[in-house]
RNA sequence: GGAGAGGUGGCCGAGUGGUUGAAGGCGCAGCAUUGGAAAUGCUGUGUACUCUUUCCGGGUACCGAGGGUUCGAAUCCCUCCCUCUCCGCCA
């Protein structure tokens, strides 16, 4: 959610930003009107209930001021009727609105558009044809996806034997780095309530994503940020327990509708996976330095792992509604033959917190919204990247030295 | 799943139809007292929206949520939600 004021003070800068990021399902000058409507609306209705209540003193000891009231009230609930219509129309159409962006936001309408800033490490060399994780992952009888469909659905997987044994040892290494770091860790709860999606731009934004649990007002979420960024939601925080970093290992579900082809071969997009979070919350003046700080984590983990990469920053097209900014860390996967992404990093500044009214007590006691930042720390892909890269011949897969002590073992053999 | 209790301001807690936005207490802030502090005393202290205004005020709304009765509801009626306790079940 943007700041209404801005809308009402500055309604060019607002229509400017929904074409550049071709948000076109929202009429600015259509919502600049009804927003008059709702104020002199709201003026009225003001003014018929200050009377109402100024007569209603008089009542006790002046029987004919209730027969005015009475006709008042039926002026107010018709007042209060509209009132209420056009405040539904207006949130409808507010919470549409995308975030604004930052300015160094490369334009470009794909990730073929993103802008690369960095890369790190050397693409290995193979003596060998090597396997892409899927083949892997049959081969070494470490990835079932078969039987993740059996049970489940075509788009779930086991992860089996030492394959299960790596992905946690990563997982809980990931958890160990960042706690280092000064997070907080977090169990979170794997479903959320409507308004919690809502707050966090998932809803309406990426509806057709997200698992419905029938008959409640439940999902099943997409991501940790979804719960650890509610985790706070109608709170004023202490400036000075700013910032807060949370991280959190989570199943993540999403209903990837529409999704298929060369991209989802093996269990690169899957319909459930997992996913080791960074949230921060700052203050304003804070987020562009925290996002960098969690791009660096990304980057140190991956460093750690001895994985090569590529960091880009996000394209205007490719970039969600919600975010300001966003830096993707692609991998490089050699049985693919090119990077994917395995990291997403995204300053969302004051949208999420307006939406769920999450703010910090300012100078003067003033509050203030606090910006969000979200960003990957591992997922299972992470896991499909070490597989690709520690292949060391088509029978043998060598283990990452950081994560030998939480293995056990030092490679995985046919 | 069964039974019961309860939801009031940052917290505790009064309050069953009319100057109650809400007593009292705690906490917090300022001032006084002090060599300094504790203790004590005095004063102040909700949020959101909106208008005028820009830091002084006006209006509206808010006592879990929604609806109803009434000129008027924290207070009466209905529906729902949530929390807690006990029993059952269970990782």
């Amino acid at each position: 959610m943007i700041d209404i004021a801005i809308l009402r003070n500055n309604p060019d800068l607002v229509r400017a930003n929904c074409e550049l990021r071709r948000a076109d399902n929202v009429d600015i000058d259509a919502l600049v009107k009804l927003d008059k409507d709702y104020l002199s609306t709201l003026h009225r209705v003001e003014e018929l209930r200050a009377r109402r209540n100024q007569l209603s003193k008089e009542c006790k000891d002046n029987p004919e001021a209730r027969v005015a009231v009475k006709e008042l009230k039926v002026e107010i609930a018709e007042g209060e009727r509209s009132l209420a219509e056009i405040k539904i129309d207006l949130d409808q159409m507010l919470s549409w609105l995308p975030n604004f962006l930052a300015d160094d936001v490369p334009e470009g309408h794909s990730d073929a558009d993103n802008e690369e800033i960095k890369s790190y490490g050397h693409q290995p060399d193979f003596d060998f044809e090597p396997l892409d994780h899927q083949a892997l992952g049959e081969r070494f009888d470490i990835i079932d996806t078969h039987r993740g469909a059996k049970v489940a659905q075509s788009g779930y997987f086991f992860w089996k034997g030492k394959g299960a044994q790596l992905t946690s040892a990563l997982f809980f290494w990931a958890q160990q780095e960042l706690i280092k770091r000064g997070f907080t860790l977090f169990i979170t709860p794997c479903a959320a309530k409507a308004s919690t999606l809502f707050g966090t731009g998932y809803l309406p934004f990426f509806s057709d994503q997200t698992y419905q649990i029938q008959d409640e007002d439940l999902a099943l979420i997409g991501t940790s940020e979804q719960t650890l960024v509610g985790y706070h939601a109608d709170e004023i925080l202490a400036a000075d327990s700013l910032p807060k970093l949370h991280v959190a290992y989570s199943p993540c579900f999403r209903t990837e509708a529409g999704s298929y082809g060369k991209e989802s071969r093996g269990i690169f997009r899957v319909h459930q996976f997992h996913k080791v979070e960074q949230i921060v919350f700052c203050t304003p003046d804070d987020s562009d330095r925290y996002h960098r700080l969690c791009l660096e984590n990304e980057e140190f983990l991956l460093q750690e792992l001895g994985l090569p990469y590529r960091v880009v920053n996000v394209c205007i097209g490719d970039l969600g509604a919600p975010g300001y900014k966003k830096y993707d860390v692609d991998a490089y996967f050699p049985g693919y033959g090119g990077y994917r992404e395995v990291c997403s990093n995204t300053n969302l500044t004051d949208f999420q917190s307006r939406r769920l009214g999450i703010r910090f007590a300012g100078d003067g006691g003033r509050k203030e919204y606090v910006h969000t930042i979200s960003a990957t720390a591992v997922t299972d892909r992470v896991v499909c990247a070490i597989l690709e890269n520690y292949q060391r011949s088509n029978d043998v897969i060598e283990i990452p030295e950081v994560l030998q002590p939480y293995t056990g073992f030092d490679k995985i053999t046919l």
